[in-house]
DNA sequence: AATGAATGAGAGTTCATTCAT
DNA sequence: GATGAATGAACTCTCATTCAT
C-alpha cells in the first residue's frame, strides 16, 4: 500500500498516453431520474434482444450511468425486469374502463374506438412488445405472471365481456357466447403486435394496408359477425 | 443432417447380430436414432424452460447420453435449436393443401374442418409450442426467422387466403378483405396456443369450455361474419 | 491522526453558544468526538464479523455517519483498522509495569493479581478480542503486526520475565527457564480468550466454573509447579 | 454465426502473432487426484493469505486446473473451504486414544510423547495451521465450527482429560482440577503455533531454544506442579 | 464539512464447447 | 464413437472509494 497522500497519477508514464480513458466523463447526481431512465433503458434492451440475451452492464451504459449504479436502483436483473414490466403495463386500463362506463350509444362503435386507441398508445409502440416479453418470460417468473394476470389480463377481459354483455342486452348484439366473443376481439391485435416484432423483418405480411387499416377491417369483420342483423339468427 | 423419422430399433444390422451373439453392446444400441432423440429432448426442454434457460447438458442428459455426444451430432446449441425447430415444423401443410383442392362443398366447413385438426394435431400439444418458441427466438436466429416464414407462414397464409378468396368467388362468403379475414382465422388459435402455455397456471380463461369448444365458438363467430346472408352487402 | 481520548461534547465552544442561541446546528454536533466513535464502531463490528466481512458503510452507519464521512477520518478501511488496533491496545502496560516495580511481597501474588485485573480489565471484553484481530489481521497488515509485537508483546513478555526472574533470584522460585515460563503464564488467557470467542457458541468448555474461576485455577497450578519447595529444586 | 465447417483460426493474421496464448498447457483428466490436489492447494493459499483474500482462481492455478475446473468438484468456495478443513483435522486423534489406552507407564511422560507426536505432525506444519483458520472463519461457518468442537476439539480434551484423571488415581498425580489442567496442557501448544505463525516474522519469540525445547521446558515445568511430590498436596 | 449517488475493478459462479481417454 | 473432465469467456453482483452537491 502506498503512502496515504501520494496520489501519484503522473508518476506512470504508460497512463499519459493513453487517451481513450483519459478523463471520465464527469458524474451527474440524477437520484429521481435514474429509476426511470433504467427502466426505459431495460425496456428497449429486453424489447430488442430479449431478456436473457440482455447484460446488466448494456442496460447501465444505455442508460448512462456505470454498472454498479444500476444495483443501487434495483437489487438484481431480475427485479429490473419485474419493476419494467410493471412500469409498462399499467396503462390505460383503468381509463378505458371510465370512458366505458360514460359512453352512450351503439357499443360496435365504443369498442372500435377503442381498440384503435389501443393500437395507437400501446400496441404500436415498445409498451406493447412488453406483452409479448411477459409472454415469453411468465414462466421464468410466476408471481411476475400472476400479477400480469390479476391486473391486466382479467381487467382487460372484464372491460371487453361487460361491454359484449351490454350489447347483447340491448339487442344491439346477437346473443353470441361472451367468452369467444371477448378472445376474438383481443386476437388479432396482440397477433399483429407478436408477429410484426418477431417477423416484421422478414414479412411484410399485409403489404398493401398499414396496421391501422387491417385492424379496422378485422374489427368490421367481427363486428358485422356479432351485429343482430334483419336475418335474424 | 442426420436421418429424420427412423425410429431405427431393428433398422441397424449390427443389433440384430449381436442379439445371437453373447454379449451385445449396448454402445451400439440405437445409434441413428440419436440425433431424433436429441431433437425430442431439446423440444421438451426448450418448451419447458425456453431455449437460454435449457442446459446442453440437460437435453443430453434427457436424450440418454452425455454431453459430449450432442456435439457429435449437432456442431452447437443453436445448431440443435434450429434443428429441432425444423423438424417440428414441416408438419401437415401440404396434406393440408391436397385436401382442400380435392374438397367439394362449402368452404367454411372446410375451413372448421382444417382448423379443428390443425388444433388437434399441432396446436394442442409440443409441436403447437414450437411456434411460441419460433416466435420467442426469432430473432436471436434470423436465418431461422426466414426459414419459418417462407416454409410455415407464408404457405399456411396462402392456402387459407385461397379458400377464402374461393368462397368469395363462389357467393358463400362476403366480399370481405381477405388479408384481414386471413388474420382473423389464424389469430385465435395463436393466440389461445400462447396464453395456455404462458399463462395456464394461473388463469384458466374459459371455465366452462375445453379449448376445442372455445374455437369452435370462434370459428363460428367469424363465419357468420363471413358468409353472405340474405341481408346482402 | 485525529484526537483520540477526547469525549468531547462541551469541548467544541460553538456548542455552548448555540445553545444560547437559537437554532443549535446539528450538524456539528460531537465533531470532533467522530474520530472515536468511529472506532468504537468499527472494533465493535470487527469484532462481531471480521474485518473482511464488515463493509465500510455499517461502520460509519453504527457510528452514526454516512459513509463519505468516515473517509474524511481515515483514509481507507485498512487505515481505520489500523488506528482502531492502536487505539486498543496501549492500555496497562505501563501501569502494570510501574505497579510491579512498587510491589513488596510474594511475586506469585503479584503475578496472580495481575493475571486477574488483566482478565477483568481486558480479556473479558471487547478490547480483549482485539489480541485475536489483530493475530488474524497481522499477515496482511505487517507494519501493525510490527507494532504491536514492539508495543505489546514485547513489553508484556518483558514485565513478566522480569517477574520471574525477580522470584528465582529472591529464592521464591525454582531456577526455572524464564522463557518459557512467560510463555506458560501468556497463554492460558489468550487461549480461554480466543477459544470463547470462536467458539462459545458451540462449546461453553468449562461448565461447572466460570472464566475467573477457571483462570484462578490454571495460575495456581502453575505457581505450584515454580515454587521452591521443601523437596528442593 | 460463421458457416459450420469453417473453423477459420489461421485467418486473423493478429492471431498468429501472439506469441504468450498461442499454446495453452495440454489438458490432463487426473479425475481422482483433483480433490486432493485442490484440498491441498487450498489449504497452502489459507494458509499464507487467509480465506478471503484467497481468490478461487488462485486455488485453482495452484492445484494446476483453470477455474471451471475447481467447480466441478466443490460448489462454491465455502464448501471447498469446509472440506479442506475437514481434511485436515481427523488428524490422529483416534490413533492417539488407542495409543494411550495400551500404554503401561507414568502417564507424564505418556503426556510428554502425545504433546512431542503432535506438534512434529501436526502443529508444525500447515496442518496445524488449520486450527487458526478454524478459528478465524468459525464464526462465519458455525455448522462448521459444531463439527469442529465436536470432532476435534471435544474428542481431545476427553483423551487428555481422561489421562489426567488416570493419573490421580494412580497417585502419580496431586488431586488437581481436572478441567484446568487439561487446558493448561493444551494451551501452550496452541499458542506457539498462533504465534509463531501471526508473528512469527517479526518476534522469534524464544531466541535461545527451538519449538520442541521450549515445549518440553513447557511440559517439564507442568508436570512438575502435577507431580505428587513428597511435599504432600 | 457532510452526504450518499456514482463508479468500476474485481470476485464468485456458470456453462457452451473442447479434447484426452 | 462415446464419454465427461477440463476449459475459460462471459456474466451477475459487491463494495471500497470518489466526488458532485
Amino acid at each position: 500500500m502506498p503512502p496515504v497522500g501520494s496520489a501519484g497519477y503522473i508518476t506512470d508514464p504508460s497512463v499519459i498516453n493513453s487517451d481513450i480513458l483519459a478523463t471520465p466523463p464527469p458524474r451527474q447526481r440524477r437520484k429521481d431520474a435514474r429509476p426511470q431512465e433504467l427502466l426505459d433503458a431495460a425496456l428497449a434492451l429486453f424489447v430488442e434482444k430479449g431478456f436473457a440475451a440482455t447484460r446488466s452492464e448494456e442496460i447501465a451504459a444505455r442508460a448512462g450511468v456505470a454498472k454498479g449504479t444500476l444495483y443501487r436502483y434495483y437489487p438484481s436483473k431480475d427485479e429490473l425486469f419485474k419493476a419494467m414490466v410493471r412500469d409498462n403495463l399499467s396503462v390505460h386500463i383503468a381509463e378505458s374502463a371510465a370512458q366505458a362506463a360514460q359512453y352512450q350509444g351503439p357499443i360496435a362503435e365504443l369498442l372500435r374506438q377503442m381498440m384503435q386507441a389501443w393500437w395507437a398508445k400501446v400496441g404500436h409502440g415498445n409498451a406493447g412488445v412488453v406483452c409479448k416479453i411477459m409472454m415469453i418470460e411468465a414462466r421464468n417468473f410466476p408471481e411476475l405472471a400472476r400479477f400480469y394476470v390479476d391486473e391486466v389480463i382479467r381487467p382487460s377481459q372484464s372491460l371487453i365481456s361487460g361491454l359484449v354483455m351490454r350489447g347483447i342486452h340491448s339487442g344491439e348484439f346477437r346473443a353470441v357466447p361472451v367468452e369467444a366473443t371477448v378472445h376474438m376481439l383481443i386476437a388479432p391485435m396482440l397477433h399483429l403486435l407478436l408477429h410484426e416484432h418477431s417477423f416484421g423483418e422478414h414479412d411484410s405480411c399485409h403489404e398493401g394496408m398499414g396496421d391501422e387499416a387491417l385492424l379496422d377491417a378485422q374489427i368490421a369483420l367481427l363486428l358485422h359477425g356479432l351485429l343482430a342483423g334483419p336475418q335474424g339468427t
